[in-house]
DNA sequence: TTTGTGATGCACT
DNA sequence: GTGCATCACAAAA
């Protein structure tokens, strides 16, 4: 992969994103839910233009956007184009995993990194990540050999836009945060 | 199984 | 001052 991945809307790459395996300083697992978030709509955050928050989601494609949510968790992003972005919402463990239930203090693996607040805690991420590149440690991305099968539908947490169907997992997956209620099973 | 709620920080209005 | 792109646990049903 590499930076022209990046380089298109957060829909097209939330989609692509399902079944690349992400690592951050060697713990990790294969991405398995995904939401994109455009400029142009009002659950995103840069719906408002740049503030010193979002500041990252206009800077260039391939970064990452970190924030805090509720005043207690972290969640991470992956930076498209100008004022787009994917949230990453859940892992399947595949690396590192004894760390990671470190820091979660929590061993059930479905739980481990099944959310985007407990992902970033699994990993260890925080706003000292926000706006470092993907393509250079402490990151590491890698595609997937085989498009996996995916399902889509409405976006989770959110007030504003909920009947986008920019949520993607990973068909049959245990790891991701909430089930999708549509049948699924749509094709790659 | 679903619903409620406390913990907690900060950007934005 | 308001409202979250949340989580975990408790309680109701």
């Amino acid at each position: 992969m590499d930076q022209q991945f990046f380089d298109r809307g957060s829909v097209d790459v939330a989609r692509d994103l399902i079944g690349a395996e992400l690592d951050v300083s060697g713990a990790g697992g294969v991405i398995v839910e995904t939401e994109a978030y455009e400029p142009d709509e009002p659950a995103s955050h840069s719906f408002r233009g740049v503030t010193q928050r979002n500041a990252v989601m206009f800077g260039p494609p391939g970064h990452a956007y970190v924030y805090r949510s509720y005043g207690i968790h972290w969640c991470l992003n992956f930076v498209c184009r100008p004022g787009s972005a994917v949230l990453i919402r859940a892992l399947q463990p595949v690396r590192g995993i004894e760390e990671m239930e470190t820091r979660r203090g929590f061993s059930d693996p479905l739980l481990l990194c099944s959310g985007p607040g407990r992902l970033c805690q699994a990993l260890g991420i925080t706003i000292e990540h926000n706006g470092l590149s993907l393509f250079a440690p402490p990151f590491e991305l890698t595609l997937p050999d085989a498009s996996p099968l995916i399902v889509t539908g409405r976006r989770i947490g959110i007030s504003q836009a909920v009947d986008l169907p920019w949520r993607f997992g990973l068909s049959g997956s245990l790891h991701i945060s909430k089930k999708f209620s549509g049948k699924g099973g749509l094709a790659p």
